[in-house]
DNA sequence: GCGTGAACG
């Protein structure tokens, strides 16, 4: 049977595709592709009393993760990716991660003298660790000292010299790069990895490259890509307009991972709880299934712990098999915590890891052999209904669905269930939305305003970013006094708003804290640089009394006026400790979040004293709550809400209701305030919350809000509408 | 009692 008939449901773009260029010959790869039928109940019928989830594999369907189409190791394609670089101006490399293409290219091309006119090849990842661990590998396999030859650079740690001739970067870093170097002339090749997570950064980055690439015809461009958005890669750095295709300046080359068949198996109807399920399947490999590690991914904390909960409850009744090792995974874990996941299982054992989405990209389990997926991931979208960025619950797309299957055959043939029947996969989109496409875009106006685009609605982008959230980001960044009414950056706000590593509103808080109506720039520093930090105040996940000592603690540190000072209150104390951790640790703060906000506060400050912020402290002084709150006000205006009768508080600008998180200062005091302004919302809860006094809205944020009736209030609201519309139509004709 | 995907400067 031709293997093509194998192909997985959203793996099909990966075979034909005649029109692309390849240099290599088919492989000779012939291994069985089909599971088992159907899996059939065998001994530990479902402990719930309900009947147990009955899972099928349909060979016709049934995936196949490894490609079908014929590739060579990265190692046999050297000589190709060099020839391609001579000719083609971009090159699309495709491989699954771990195929060694992140650490083998750069070499390849310091060896082919693309460093030798003192020009870097740099090499742009998604995230800091990744950067970091790539750099180290491969400064040992080209025998030099990291941050020689082969260095790196992440915020807050530079691991390069002027010899340094591979640098690995966040794609974050080399766009704060583009600032002072627009054209990037210090580098002759440039690679960007994991370009298929699609991230802003990654977006923006391949955006204005595409741009530089038409200027610098000396410049090569390498992109690393999964198989399925190749196609879309190759075709956006494509220059060539004519239909001769000896002119392309893009080519595509497909390399081999080290991956093994992956058979995947679907539920029969769809099931009514998925953390049951999860509990039951694993329970279930376990007794019937070949050795080899379990990997489960789930939404979120709490689901990861509460399953891994009863699966040591309920595996403690198993007779005649192995032992379970549960481990949970997810991002806020201490990293010591987190490691568990990579120890090796003991003999006799079967590790099973429990994880957030964490796993699908961020970290590689080894030895993972069975996978099961829930389905659904969160992510942070825009809600269109009041501008806000929240955290949703939603379907996975069926290239998530992929990768995470792909997760199973790393080193063997394994096996991914998935808790929800074929025909809902098939009705699953094909990619998760970019998430230039969902999220709040202002940081990202302001950042690509700042590197000199003046048009964003022409900007060449791989996806275009919706209309609506274009306004919605020019709105604030007009707001806040970040660009004028053409749009235009101003100077100097809206070039120091951009300086910062912070989100605008964040940015325009410290920059007016120097003045004397607030004189409190350390104080806002360091509620600032606290706000970067998830979770000061550490949950402990055991039940009563830690829970309940955990709690006191926070009381403790909280103050009526809100969560900023309470932040502050904190910060100070830690500060006062000698920053501890033994004293963080009695008092149930996160160490590590502190030490960070340490290093975020430092940074801060340079940048403030750069700009001609006067550091001032109001510490002790009367009246000083209050100018660090107005000051707050200054930045965070478009946020304000005030109680609702019926214990909500609606937003001021859309009247959309939103609840308290339980965890917040104000909970403490004994009346909900009136009026209050949030820096920060998940789900339909506002955490990070202030008291304030409506007077300041008005009176701090003039532009913004008028003082009078609700009828007022809407006029307003029409009228800023219209401006918006005409902001809109100044971008287009600009 | 209740609730926080992952990541970047």
């Amino acid at each position: 049977m031709d293997r093509h008939e194998f192909a997985a449901p959203g793996g099909t773009s990966t075979s034909g595709g005649g029109s692309r260029r390849t240099f290599l010959k088919p492989s000779d790869d012939h291994r069985p592709r089909t599971g088992p039928l159907v899996m059939e109940e065998r001994g530990g019928k479902a402990v719930s009393g309900e009947e147990g989830t009955v899972f099928y594999n349909n060979p016709y369907t049934g995936m196949a993760i490894r490609s079908q189409r014929a590739r060579l190791p990265i190692a046999k394609n050297r000589n190709h990716i060099l020839y391609a670089l001579e000719k083609y101006q971009t090159l699309i490399v495709v491989g699954e991660t771990g195929c060694g293409k992140s650490t083998q290219v750069p070499q390849y091309l310091l060896e082919a003298g693309w460093c030798a006119d003192g020009r870097m090849v740099g090499v742009t990842q998604p995230r800091r660790v990744a950067a970091i661990t790539l750099a180290a590998r491969v400064a040992e396999e080209v025998d030099t000292l990291l941050g020689q030859d082969v260095g790196y650079i992440v915020r807050f740690d530079d691991a390069t010299d002027n010899e340094t001739k591979i640098k690995y970067m966040t794609d974050g870093i080399l766009l704060r790069e583009m600032f002072t170097d627009p054209l990037l002339s210090k580098y002759s090749v440039l690679m960007v990895d994991e370009a298929h997570e699609r991230t802003t950064n990654t977006d923006i980055l391949l955006g204005l490259l595409r741009r530089i690439i038409t200027v610098r015809s000396d410049l090569r461009v390498v992109i690393s890509s999964a198989t399925l958005d190749a196609e879309l890669f190759r075709n956006f750095f494509e220059l060539n307009e004519t239909n001769d295709q000896e002119k392309n300046t893009s080519t595509i080359i497909s390399v081999e991972g080290r991956t093994h068949p992956v058979t995947v198996l679907y539920t029969k109807t769809s099931v009514p709880s998925y953390l049951t399920t999860t509990v039951e399947t694993v329970l279930k490999i376990h007794q019937d299934e070949m050795p080899g590690d379990i990997l489960a991914f789930l939404t979120g904390q709490d689901e990861v712990e509460e399953v891994c909960k009863k699966i040591r409850e309920q595996s403690v009744r198993l007779k005649n098999c192995d032992k379970l090792w549960v481990v949970p995974c997810y991002g806020s874990l201490p990293p010591r915590e987190q490691m568990k996941a990579f120890e090796s299982t003991p003999h006799g054992t079967r590790k099973v890891v429990i994880a957030t989405n964490i796993a699908e990209t961020s970290v590689t389990i080894p030895g993972i052999a069975y996978v099961i997926d829930c389905g659904y991931v969160k992510l942070r979208a825009l809600n269109p209904k009041n501008g806000i960025e929240t955290l949703m619950k939603i379907p996975i797309s069926r290239s998530s669905a992929e990768q995470r299957a792909g997760r199973a055959g790393r080193i063997r043939p394994g096996k991914a269930y998935r808790l929800y029947p074929e025909e809902q996969f098939a009705k699953l989109p094909q990619s998760t939305v970019p998430e230039i496409q969902r999220c709040d875009l202002a940081p990202t106006i302001l950042q690509m305003k700042a590197l000199g685009i003046q048009n964003i609605h022409r900007f060449h982008y791989l996806s275009r970013p919706p209309s609506a959230s274009v306004i919605c980001a020019f709105e604030l960044l007009y707001a806040l006094g970040a660009v004028d009414i053409k749009c235009l950056l101003t100077n100097p706000l809206g070039i120091q708003i951009s300086e910062f590593p912070l989100p605008p509103m964040h940015s325009k808080c410290l920059l007016n804290s120097g003045h004397e109506d607030f004189t409190c720039s350390e104080e806002m520093a360091t509620i600032i640089a606290m706000l970067q930090i998830q979770d000061i105040f550490i949950t402990p996940s055991g039940g009563g009394g830690a829970r309940h000592r955990a709690d006191v603690s926070r009381r403790k540190f909280s103050v009526e006026e809100g969560d900023h000072l309470t932040y502050l209150n904190v910060y100070t104390s830690y500060v006062d400790h000698k920053r501890s951790k033994s004293w963080c640790d009695e008092n149930f703060l996160n160490y590590r979040g502190l030490k960070r906000a340490d290093a975020v506060r430092a940074q801060l400050v340079a940048l403030m004293k750069r700009f001609g912020v006067r550091m001032l402290s109001s510490r002790g002084d009367i009246g000083a709550t209050e100018r660090i709150t107005r000051c707050l006000v200054t930045g965070f205006f478009s946020q304000a809400a005030r109680y609702h009768y019926t214990g909500k508080y609606l937003t001021v600008k859309e009247d959309y209701p939103f609840s308290v998180y339980k965890g917040s200062a104000v909970m403490f005091s004994s009346d909900y305030p009136k009026w209050v302004i949030f820096t920060e919302v998940l789900a339909d809860s506002i955490r990070d919350i202030t008291v304030v006094d409506p007077q300041w809205l008005y009176e701090l944020a003039p532009h913004y809000y008028e003082f009078g009736t609700d009828n007022e209030i809407a006029k307003k609201r029409a009228r800023k509408g219209n401006e918006d519309n005409e902001n809109n139509s100044d971008e287009d004709s600009s």
